[in-house]
DNA sequence: AACTCGGGGCA
DNA sequence: TGCCCAGAGTT
């Protein structure tokens, strides 16, 4: 397991690597962003700000949203992976914004993932971005390099991945190692084809010396 | 813990 | 073409 100097060396390596690493999402507001975030769920940022770019000219609040029928919406996103669900998660979503918060998206953790189609990771993003509080989201990006990296156990959880950052990263670094570790997993410690031949990091890297020495 | 939803992106 | 994906809900 890396301690946290490690962890402290690997981030600032990640930072040369994507000095601009931020929210991809078009957000004007937080309602907009739940929406968008939302939408994310299994499918890349761009693909989503392309279906948004439209989708926020539509729809502006709950009651827009629920001015138009099941069908129209799903159609609106129709691009997008699952939007079947998704249209059926933003329908319900509003109307229990309207009946419960007063139209307005509630700012704590606790009551957003009470919100249909809202997990702890969106709930995580939403107060980060929308309303500047310390969080850190783990997605699969976020997870997966935090294992190989051996910043966390192999075994553990998505919650005790989470549990395990923010022990051993300083509060005010969560949202910005956040969105670090996303960068680095996307476009570099990818899934399925890890550029371990000129990572930074290989050094301190338990995964990627295993996937070298696999390779000879 | 495993399964499902799903169109688009990428090899 | 086939495989995978900035998750969440259900069983």
């Amino acid at each position: 397991m890396l301690n946290k100097s490690q962890i402290e060396y690997c981030l600032a390596e990640m930072e040369k690597m994507f000095p601009d690493a931020h929210c991809e999402l078009n957000h004007r507001n937080p309602f907009d962003l739940v929406i968008a975030v939302l939408l994310s769920a299994q499918c890349t940022d761009a693909l989503v700000n392309k279906v948004t770019k439209n989708l926020f000219e539509k729809y502006s609040t709950p009651e827009d949203y629920l001015s138009v029928s099941l069908e129209e919406l799903q159609q609106d996103i129709r691009s997008i992976g699952l939007y079947r669900n998704k249209a059926k998660n933003i329908r319900s979503l509003c109307e229990l914004l309207l009946t419960e918060y007063g139209g307005e998206v509630p700012q704590s953790r606790d009551e957003l993932v009470k919100l249909p189609g809202v997990g702890r990771k969106t709930a995580n993003v939403v107060v980060s971005v929308a309303f500047g509080e310390p969080a850190l989201a783990v997605d699969t990006h976020v997870e997966r390099v935090s294992k190989r990296l051996a910043i966390c156990r192999w075994k553990d959880s998505v919650l005790e991945v989470e549990k395990t950052l923010m022990r051993k990263i300083p509060k005010e670094k969560w949202s910005d190692t956040h969105h670090r570790l996303i960068f680095f997993g996307r476009y570099h410690c990818k899934a399925q084809s890890p550029q371990c031949g000129i990572c930074p990091l290989l050094e301190l890297c338990r995964e990627g010396q295993k996937r070298m020495k696999r390779k000879k």
